[in-house]
RNA sequence: GGCGACGUGGCCAAGUGGUUAAGGCGGGGGUCUGCAAAACCCCUAUCGGCAGUUCGAAUCUGCCCGUCGCCU
């Protein structure tokens, strides 16, 4: 795991010429098809060296939730235990790498779109309070633990509890993790990073991103899917409409990946169990890590 | 050397006598189990310096320092 662009996919590759390994990605974005530059995908030349699962799963107009990741993602899982092969979870999502290494129980409610709608109504007409006020009398639990302004979250808690009848907070409680999990977090120092990230965004608009978000919307994919709200995606989006020019619309990515990086740290740095390595000593963490790896199979 | 303008947090920028000095950007921290590269929240200055005027000054006066412009 680790922060954007600090190296997670060179370090998975240069991996796999120590293991028979295959890569689960762990990423909210590459698993739309057509996405590539500006998810930063493995190449296909990587992906033909070394197995990945869980990208180019959706078209960019398809919903994909947590819990489909969770499915997909376990489901490949067990096929490369199958194979004897050693599963290396890759990416940078939270939410996503709790939902595979935590035994997370998400409950079983599908998203009710008009359900959501009308809630999401409620709130800007009634203010958020009113429906946090409401969650707080179908399930205190949830209400304590959710913020009133978040209201996503709060519309959720009621989406599952409108549907099951039970309240959200008795239906989220986490089991024990499937397997054994070693989880290494690749850092490096903040500065250098945003200055990667700078540089990797340079890379992909010399690589064709622009090309790729105009053929994205050509397609007529919406600049309101989740897909097309991505960095990169988003920013390039509000180019091609006019509303900033191409030189504003790079650096806004810049920035926005910045804030990203923080974000994940964020989550990161909640989640126990990471043990962090400095991306800048490359060669250490990954002989580090191999004979971590080489301790599990004596 | 003279004249003029300006000098507010890392940057941009309101405020031109009176509650705890707007806002934006950037930076930092945080929340989040079916939209998570999303959504949301929090933090981040005493106004170039000194001396005055005043009950009270970022806001007025003087000097100094600095920046910019024009002139010689």
């Amino acid at each position: 795991m680790g922060p954007t662009a600090v190296g997670k996919t060179a370090l998975a590759l240069e991996l796999a010429h120590r293991f028979p390994l295959e890569v689960v990605s762990a990423d909210s974005r590459q698993v739309y098809r057509g996405m590539d530059i500006g998810t930063a995908k493995p190449t296909q030349a990587e992906r033909a060296a070394v197995p990945h699962h869980v990208i180019d799963v959706v078209e960019p107009d398809e919903p994909y939730t947590l819990a489909d990741y969770r499915r997909d993602a376990l489901a490949a899982i067990v096929g490369i235990q199958q194979r004897r092969h050693l599963p290396v979870l890759v990416g940078g999502t939270g939410l996503y790498y709790r939902a595979v290494t935590s035994g997370m129980q998400i409950p079983e409610v599908a998203p009710d779109h008009a359900y959501r709608a009308a809630l999401e109504a409620r709130a800007i007409a009634e203010g958020h309070d009113a429906l946090h006020r409401e969650l707080a009398a179908r399930d205190a639990a949830a209400a304590t633990a959710i913020d009133p302004r978040n209201v996503r979250r709060v519309i959720r808690a009621l989406e599952v509890q409108h549907v099951t009848g039970r309240p959200f907070s008795q239906q989220a409680q986490p089991v024990d993790p499937p397997f054994c999990v070693i989880t290494i977090g690749l850092s490096l120092d903040r500065a250098v990073l945003y200055r990667r990230v700078d540089q990797r965004v340079d890379a992909m608009m010399a690589a064709g991103l622009l090309d790729e978000v105009e053929r994205l919307h050509a397609r007529g994919y919406a600049w309101s899917l989740p897909s097309m709200s991505g960095i990169g995606y988003r920013q390039l989006g509000e180019y091609l409409r006019g509303e900033r020019t191409l030189g504003e619309a790079v650096g806004r990515i810049k920035l926005d990946s910045h804030a990203y990086v923080r974000r994940q740290y964020t989550w990161f740095r909640k989640e126990p169990g990471i043990e962090w390595r400095d991306a800048a000593e490359f060669e250490a963490a990954l002989d580090d890590l191999t004979l971590r790896i080489e301790s599990l199979f004596p």
